[in-house]
DNA sequence: GCGTAGGTTAGAGTTAACTCGAAGTCGAAC
DNA sequence: GTTCGACTTCGAGTTAACTCTAACCTACGC
C-alpha cells in the first residue's frame, strides 16, 4: 500500500491532482486506513499510470472517467474497453505523425537560420 | 493576398482565432485594404503556419509572441531565434519519446485484452 | 491534554486559449 | 438611400484541468 505522497512521487503528479482525480471518480479502487487517509494498492497505482498515459495523449478526463466506469462494471465490458484503446491508439498515431511534420518544419527553420549565417 | 477566411481554411483555424492571434500581436505583417479588412500576404501565411507548428507542439502563445517580436526586431536577432528553435526542437523530441512510451503502454493494454478474450 | 504535522473536505480561484456577442462600419445591390 | 452581408472592435463568457484555501480531523510525542 502506498500513501498519496508516494503515488504523487511515483507518477509525477501533485497530491492535489490525485485528490482531484479521486473526486472526479477516476480512482474507484482507493481505500482508506483507520484514520480515513487514502491508501493506494498496486492495482490503483497501475490505473493511475494508465490514466496519466491517456491524459498525456490528449484524452479528456470525462472520457477517462467513462473508461474507468467500464472497468468498474466488470469483465462484461472488456470488449468495449478494448475498442476504446484501439480507437485511442489511432489518435496517438495521428499525433505522432503530426509531431513528425512539425519537427520537419522546425528543422527546416533551423537549417534556414544556419544557411543565412554561413555566407 | 488572402482574406481572413482563406487563411482560416488553409491553416485549419477559425476566423475568431486568427483575429485573436492578431490582437495578441502574433501577426505583425497583416495589412488592411481600403475598407479596413485584414489582408494576408504569403509571408503572413507562412508565419501563421509556423505559429500553428509551435502552438501544436506545446509552445504557449506568450512565448510565440516573444519569438515574433524577435522577428520584428530584425536580422540582428536571428541568432537568438535560431536558439529558440533549437531549444524547442529538443522539447518536441522529448514529446515524441513520451508519445512512443504511451503508445507502448496502450499496445500492452490492447494485447492484454486480446489474450484475455482468447482462452 | 496540548501542540504539531500530517491527513481530510468542499468549494473558490486561476490559467490558457479560445469563443462568442453586441454594436458598429463598409461596399455593393436593389 | 436603404437593406444586406461581411467585415470590424471591444470585452465578456466558456472550458478544462488543475490549484489553492479554509476549516476541520487524527495520531504521535511530550
Amino acid at each position: 500500500m502506498y500513501t498519496i505522497h508516494e503515488v504523487a512521487e511515483k507518477c509525477d503528479l501533485s497530491v492535489h491532482t490525485i485528490r482531484f482525480y479521486d473526486k472526479e471518480g477516476l480512482l474507484p479502487f482507493v481505500t482508506r486506513n483507520k484514520s480515513g487517509n487514502r491508501e493506494f494498492s498496486e492495482q490503483s497505482l497501475e490505473l493511475i499510470r494508465l490514466i496519466c498515459c491517456l491524459k498525456n495523449t490528449g484524452m479528456p478526463i470525462k472520457e477517462i472517467k467513462q473508461y474507468v466506469d467500464l472497468i468498474v462494471e466488470g469483465d462484461s465490458t472488456s470488449g468495449v474497453r478494448r475498442q476504446v484503446m484501439v480507437d485511442h491508439r489511432k489518435e496517438v498515431v495521428r499525433q505522432m505523425n503530426e509531431l513528425k511534420k512539425n519537427l520537419n518544419l522546425i528543422d527546416l527553420k533551423i537549417s534556414h537560420y544556419d544557411s543565412k549565417h554561413k555566407h
